[in-house]
DNA sequence: CGGGACAACGTTTTT
DNA sequence: CGTTGTCCCG
């Protein structure tokens, strides 16, 4: 089977068509790779383990092999390249065009999700999904959670049962750590024992009105294309033979699930190339174990193992830096990065008073930067959780510096883009309960009783969306579900572009959105911008599924306004900085309470989790990197005032780092 | 039954 | 402090 390239990589052009369709060779490889690098890229057949350090050219491994692979003749369309963000995967693909030609465009891949919804799209009916299905994000996740809480608190005088965000994060948790409930509730829950069987229960009512309204949540992608090649073995052995060969990157932050597909999805053949590393693993919350990394070899055996431990990316001091924060971790594969790059400058870390005194200083420096020629693109400002951001973003409002942000809130889960969107739903899935309560509860003197009957009377119906025109409604007159009823007609009109589709939601959503929000001119433009997206779409079904699964950021709006050609400077949660590098880091907030984050002080893995995240951020800078935090904050959570550096920080020897107070008022 | 008024809670990171 | 859940009035 092939994937959708279109849905998948829709931004992708073939640079030039003029590449070489002999495919003879025209890749000096021992010229542009060292040697742990060209072994890896020539690796012949079975598998192999590509252990990567931070700036190592694990990317260019990984795009010189599919280059290689190609050139040999292998069949683009059965490489499989499975990668974190589709963007991670964009990018190789667009650097292996390069190197060879077009044909590079055709391998197959994208995320873990993304992979499983095309997958299990064309094998629906095999897992109980005769109709197709829809992926909920996970705030829908939520809003079924909570019908069925509700049902719950109403009907028994119980001690209060967790909210429903802590709910799906229980539900989210067994299944990405392979655990029970029990067991989870055990372990990080404790003090919800006491409810075990009621919230077990509601587990078990979620899953069934999953089913039942054709929902998959975005773990059950995972859970179902598990099954879906674990219970169909002619299923399975199609995709193996489809995949000849499977690359996968940043393997240290697969889970059991994710390790388990690529192990059932590899075949008799086994060429499986898995790159990583563990010192970079940071998304254990959900689920990710490292030591996927570790039992590779024993999952598959007569495994291949290259290191690759020169840096290529940034000067000594920095790589000091690094390694040495990197040496204090626990539990790790030894490697010592070393580079050849000589010169540069310590890092620095810098206190400033108060947030806005770091914000300054920072502002600051970007400027003096700026002025030396180094490009705003080139320079990044790295946080540990979005909101840490926020000073500074005013700041540099304050002082026009272009910037675009990158992680924390999605565009897709503010209400009003949410709304809009159920309205396209319904009409593609009609038992989408989720959406029509969105919807009917919009409407005056609608509530969850009204909406439940309506929904109750569509669903009789079983004529799809159009099922509310005909049904019997005791609905006030005054709650306008007149004018939704026009627009459900309009909906219906196949032959209607994506676009006027769009419009006609749009103008039927404008009152509505006026009524219920102060701030409605700011939420109008990103309505528009939405639409603005929407058009590049051909269909619906492609628009909806990548609006849950590679959501636009937030933020991000210039991209369509059609200045993405002036500089910006990149604000970025580290998480959503992974694989990326840029001429001068700024790491920010490295206050002790903060990163680490004192919700992890208790937990030694937590704790060596945050490590291992400083130690991503750090390894991002090539020339520059400064590490600011401020020196005198109150903290609410445990009303002490945090005034300390990062202790993955206290310790640094002086000949390391160079500290200076920052005072804005000097 | 809807909706507004009030109280309690807990606080990241992503698909 | 903003979100989420509950309670009570019309």
């Amino acid at each position: 089977m092939a994937m959708d390239q279109k849905s998948l990589f829709p931004d992708i052009t073939p640079a030039r068509d003029d590449g070489n369709p002999t495919g003879t060779q025209t890749i000096d490889y021992d010229k542009v790779l060292n040697p742990a690098q060209l072994a890896a890229v020539t690796h012949d057949a079975g598998p192999l383990l590509v252990i990567a350090g931070a700036g190592s050219g694990k990317t260019r491994t990984l795009t010189y092999r599919v280059a290689r692979l190609v050139e040999n003749g292998v069949e683009p369309k059965s490489i499989l390249l499975l990668s974190f963000t589709r963007k991670a995967s964009q990018e190789m693909l667009k650097r292996a065009g390069v190197l060879l030609d077009h044909r590079c465009y055709q391998v197959s891949g994208g995320t873990f999700h993304s992979f499983a919804n095309a997958v299990l799209k064309r094998y629906a009916a095999k897992i109980g999904f005769e109709k197709g299905f829809s992926i909920i994000d996970r705030s829908d996740a939520e809003d079924l959670i909570a019908m069925i809480r509700k049902e719950f608190s109403r009907a028994q005088d119980e001690r209060k049962l967790p909210r429903k965000s802590t709910l799906a994060n229980i539900f989210s948790r067994s299944i990405n750590k392979a655990m029970p409930i029990e067991e989870v509730i055990y372990d990080d829950y404790p003090h919800f024992e006491f409810q075990m069987e009621t919230i077990a229960r509601i587990w078990h009512l979620y899953q069934q009105r999953k089913r039942e309204h054709y929902f998959c949540d975005y773990d059950d992608l995972l859970v179902n294309l598990h099954r879906l090649l674990s219970e169909n073995e002619d299923i399975r052995q199609r995709l193996t033979t489809s995949y000849r060969h499977i690359l996968v990157d940043e393997y240290q932050d697969t889970n059991l699930i994710q390790a388990d597909i690529i192990s059932l999805l590899s075949g008799p053949q086994k060429n499986v190339m898995v790159v990583g590393d563990d010192s970079q693993s940071i998304y254990a919350f959900r689920g990710a174990n490292f030591k996927n990394i570790i039992t590779f070899p024993d999952r598959f055996p007569g495994t291949r193992i290259i290191k690759l431990e020169e840096n290529y990316r940034s000067l000594q001091p920095i790589l000091d830096l690094t390694n040495t924060i990197i040496d204090e971790a626990a539990d790790k594969y030894s490697k010592r990065l070393f580079t050849q790059r000589g010169g540069g400058v310590l890092p620095t870390l810098v206190a400033g008073i108060n947030e806005n005194a770091q914000s300054r200083y920072v502002t600051n420096e970007i400027m003096r930067l700026v002025g030396q020629g180094v490009a705003l693109q080139d320079i990044a400002v790295l946080f540990r959780a979005s909101f840490h951001a926020f000073d500074l973003e005013l700041e540099l409002t304050r002082k026009s510096i272009p910037f675009i942000k990158f992680g924390g809130f999605k565009f897709t889960e503010s209400a009003h883009i949410k709304d809009v969107i159920a309205h396209l739903k319904v009409t593609r899935a009609p038992k989408d309960k989720i959406s029509w309560f969105r919807i009917l509860l919009l409407l005056k003197k609608v509530g969850p009783k009204t909406a439940q009957n309506i929904y109750n009377a569509i669903d009789e119906q079983g004529m799809g969306a159009a099922g509310l025109l005909t049904a019997d409604l005791k609905v006030n007159t005054a709650s306008g579900i007149d004018r939704l009823k026009e627009l459900v007609a309009t909906l219906q009109d196949e032959t209607a572009s994506i676009q006027q589709k769009g419009e006609s939601v749009l103008q039927y959503y404008l009152p509505i959105l006026q009524q219920r929000y102060d701030d409605h001119p700011r939420r109008l433009k990103d309505l528009q911008q939405l639409l603005a997206i929407m058009e590049r779409y051909e269909n619906l079904d492609g628009f909806l599924s990548d609006m849950v699964l590679e959501p636009p950021n937030s933020s991000a709006d210039g991209q369509l306004t059609g200045d993405a050609q002036t500089s910006r400077l990149n604000l970025s949660t580290i998480h959503s900085a992974k694989g990326l590098e840029w001429h001068t880091v700024f790491i920010i907030w490295a206050l002790d309470g903060r990163f680490p984050s004192h919700h992890a002080i208790d937990s030694p893995d937590a704790l060596e989790e945050e490590r291992r995240l400083i130690y991503v951020a750090a390894t991002r800078a090539r020339e520059n990197l400064i590490i600011t935090y401020p020196s005198q904050v109150y903290d609410r959570a445990t009303q002490t005032v945090l005034y300390r550096p990062s202790r993955f920080l206290e310790g640094i020897a002086d000949d390391m780092l160079d500290r200076i107070y920052f005072n804005p008022m000097a």
